[in-house]
DNA sequence: GTGGTCTAGACCACC
DNA sequence: GTGGTCTAGACCACA
């Protein structure tokens, strides 16, 4: 996995584990990668995800078993969506709307580039 | 004027600047605020004004004539279009395709809180 | 039976198996669950309940007899009584003071929740 | 600061830095110790403040002003005291009434007790 | 095996 | 100066 420059390593993991999880290629109930595994996995210290299983506890996405390891919680879909539709639509919107207007593009225009994406994507 | 906590203070306000000059609200030819001036209104410190006008000075958006103050360039709507187009298509789109597609919002309901923002905004 | 978060199963474990004997449920000198059955009756790891055995084996709170399974000791009730009175007057009465004095709660009405609580759990 | 063995640092420390801002001794709207002065203070590792001053920023106790420092909400009192209420609810309480229980011990000899830790402690 | 914590040290952006 | 992040490595309790 290759990180990006503009955002915390341990918060780009998180949204790996939470795409995973709402995928459903990590199931509701399951056991979800050890800190070491992912570490591995992941090329990163294990710290940093240690960081990032911190981070998805406390926004109860996931939750820790002692001594076995971290599960997906049974309402991790709901919490995963609201915490990221709270932030598309206070800042990412917002700040959409400002460009389309202001530079000039026509919602027509960004809808075929939208099939496009999905075709690239999600087919 | 208040900040966004994931970006910086001075691209918030450079973005502001940007959007002033655009809007005519600052027209091409005539002296913007001072740093002293906007560190007051905005109530940042100067430090952080000055190195937002040295970021727009590098992108040839405001230019310095020594002792009177900085000034919008004759191209500066260009360079202001250019690089958020930019950053619009390479960042931004993306990331909103792929948060319409997850979260399973149209683009029709879009394109109704697109005319709600540009009448509370723009009008 | 549900785990507190903040103290290792195996001492909850223990609070509960000598809770047991010093209400009688468990008489002195009959045979305790074995390992097993009240790892399965707690839907734990038997190992960990070894770990609760081991624990209060050497607080001379149970005693082995091989082949058969463990006894509550002759002097069970005194060693329970104890070591809890120990852990109450050091660890536990200094920070329930501490936090009824900052959080201004009456003594009065610590009262009050006691016969309630009495009449929830040991009618 | 001595810290105790069945209690992380980090928590301590959050503790200690609550009961600074309960107490009035910082100031809810000034800026507390940074995190690098409040580790040499209290001789840990600058990491350890980190998480300290983390975990209190999720509880909206304290809030970062950027590149300035960290200051007490307006509202951490309530914050505080709130988190505190619900430990002492949930856990502490029904321990201690437990306790109490088991060992015999009056609510007379528990006020009495607490008159001296009062004389002790708080005058 | 699991995660939790702490230290040490480094680099960075930001104000 | 401020905090934020990441790595490395260690030790620990726990299941």
């Amino acid at each position: 996995m290759e990180f990006r420059d503009n955002e915390a390593i341990y918060l780009q993991i998180a949204g790996f584990v939470s795409e995973n999880i709402m995928l459903g290629k990590w199931p509701i109930g399951q056991k979800i990668p050890s800190v070491r595994e992912l570490a591995v996995e992941l090329q990163v210290n294990p710290n940093t995800v240690v960081r990032t299983y911190e981070f998805l506890q406390n926004r109860e996405v996931i939750a820790n078993k002692r001594g076995i390891g971290f599960f997906a919680t049974d309402n991790a879909l709901e919490k995963i969506k609201s915490y990221r539709k709270e932030r598309f639509l206070k800042q990412e919107l917002p700040e959409f709307f400002r460009n389309i207007y202001l530079l000039n593009i026509s919602l027509d225009e960004i809808a075929n580039r939208f099939e496009d994406f999905k075709n690239e994507n999600f087919k």
